[in-house]
DNA sequence: AGCAGTCATACCGAAAAGGTATGGCAACGG
DNA sequence: CCGTTGCCATACCTTTTCGGTATGACTGCT
């Protein structure tokens, strides 16, 4: 199976549908059904049920778009850190990812930590959108990563765990709510008149419901402000809130465990040093 | 990148000769050179150093070298999970891998416990050479393995615990050495005239040294019995040995942990319930 | 019934892959 | 020191594949 063969099955299945798919890769539709069908044949499987309306994926498709993704990302890892080899001799400098403001006062602490040791490169930081950290460590854009159980997929990367806190709710400070001083989870969740707010997908597209779309915690602070919405979140956020928002503790609510996650077979020394700098935090 | 470019590489790195390369691969010498220089250039890395005596790995080249053979299994166990979803609709089979007498004891709990599941399915038991348990659970040849650690690569694999074990070393009946009642793995190592055996290595070679070639657990039995050699095992084997060899228990050697791994992602019933049933064990 | 949308097929030109023949270059041995 | 031997690269040709345009077949909707 070809890399260019894979990579239109997989724009096809996520489009179900030839034509837009045919555009999306940049090429007619016809190649692109032909292309399809020629898989199928080699595979000796059919991937997709074809409808009047467009393309539904079999059991088999669905299989392979779900490793297919695993190795297409896993063939753009190979491709990047191959030029990057290539383009820094020496390895001056690696890539670390994580979500903004995620961790901050333990991020800074690791950061400063490994810059003291002697053998330390540079890191450049690089923050993703919420959930893109495991996509980036998994294609090669970025070398570490600071990823939070139980949100973020660790499965198959090396971790060192840099910290475990308890989650709590943030409300408007003049609500009812703010006046007790715990709650579970599901009553926070609750609130009649404090819809959660919506954490955009993998793909940037927003679930739909009632509360208000989540971009940053700037824009969280304010909308909690407002009384609009009230959110969960890590209690090492506090170190951003300020005025005209409580804080209530969660009794249930599950512990979130920052960790450092690298790839398994990283060769990197810079990435080493600052595994090895997280086991000592 | 496409994958035969990256199966080409592969080849070329792995004979560190084109012209073998080609032979390998069943294409010409020429195609093979030009395709190798067209890769260079299109990740504008150079991969190769080319000497009179044939092409040196660059620094590119081995981080290309390493980080593809990961994405050609992946792209492999893609494709062959994909015939297998197709093949066997509802999922009636699942393939489990693991080295022949490795923890025969847990293996045969395991399996019975899970064909006593309601739902259980019908396990295929492949038996594969030492360490070739997780190349084939990484390209898609099996669901899931029986794997020990500290010997293979666990790294991207789920796991649950099955057995922890000490070492013992297999000396004959008559050795001085049958004497002692525990020494160190250096010790054992070490006996001037029972070197320890070869295993082979993941290419099916065997290292050079003074030991015989062990190709399985009679064979080992029996060369331990004619006083050829001594051999450090995890103390499960001692279920395969009977008159003609001692056993000596070793006080420092690392403890072997046998668990059952499975590709994280992995949908499988199968693969769901004989894990479960694993963690109850 | 006509129309809009879907995917498949037919046919053609362009690009890429593979084969054979051959050239250049360094190491080695007489 | 010169021929031989192994290398890899280049030149040139054939075959295959890839992509584009035009068009057909089929379904659901108005």
């Amino acid at each position: 199976m070809e890399t260019r063969e894979l990579r239109y099955f997989v724009a096809v299945a996520e489009e179900a549908n030839v034509g837009r798919a045919a555009d999306r890769l940049g090429i007619a539709q016809p190649p692109l059904s032909r292309a399809i069908a020629r898989l199928e044949r080699r595979l000796g499987a059919t991937l997709f049920d074809r409808t009047p309306r467009g393309m539904d994926l079999t059991d088999a498709g669905l299989t392979l778009l779900r490793e297919g993704r695993v190795a297409l990302a896993a063939m753009e890892a190979a491709e990047r850190r191959t030029r990057r080899t290539a383009q820094t001799p020496g390895e001056s400098r690696i890539v670390l990812t994580a979500k903004p403001g995620s961790a901050g006062e333990v991020m800074v602490k690791l950061l400063d930590a490994y810059a003291a040791e002697p053998d330390a490169v540079d890191v450049e930081v690089v923050f993703s959108p919420p959930r893109h950290q495991a996509l980036m460590l998994r294609d090669g854009r970025a070398d570490v990563a600071l990823l939070h159980r139980p949100f973020d997929d660790l499965s198959g990367f090396d971790v060192e765990t840099l910290l475990v806190e308890d989650q709590v709710v943030i409300v408007p400070a003049g609500h009812p709510a703010s006046q007790r001083t715990s709650m579970t989870e599901a009553e926070a969740r609750s609130i009649s008149d404090l819809p959660c707010p919506r954490w955009p997908e993998i793909d940037g597209s927003y679930p739909d419901g009632p509360g208000p779309e989540m971009r940053d915690l700037t824009q969280m602070v304010q909308l909690v402000r407002l009384g609009r919405t009230a959110i969960v979140l890590p209690e090492s956020v506090q170190a951003y809130v300020r005025d005209g928002v409580a804080v209530v503790s969660l009794v249930d609510a599950p512990r979130v465990t920052t960790v450092l996650a690298w790839p398994p077979h990283s060769t990197s020394v810079g990435v080493a040093g600052l595994a090895r700098t997280a086991a000592r935090l």
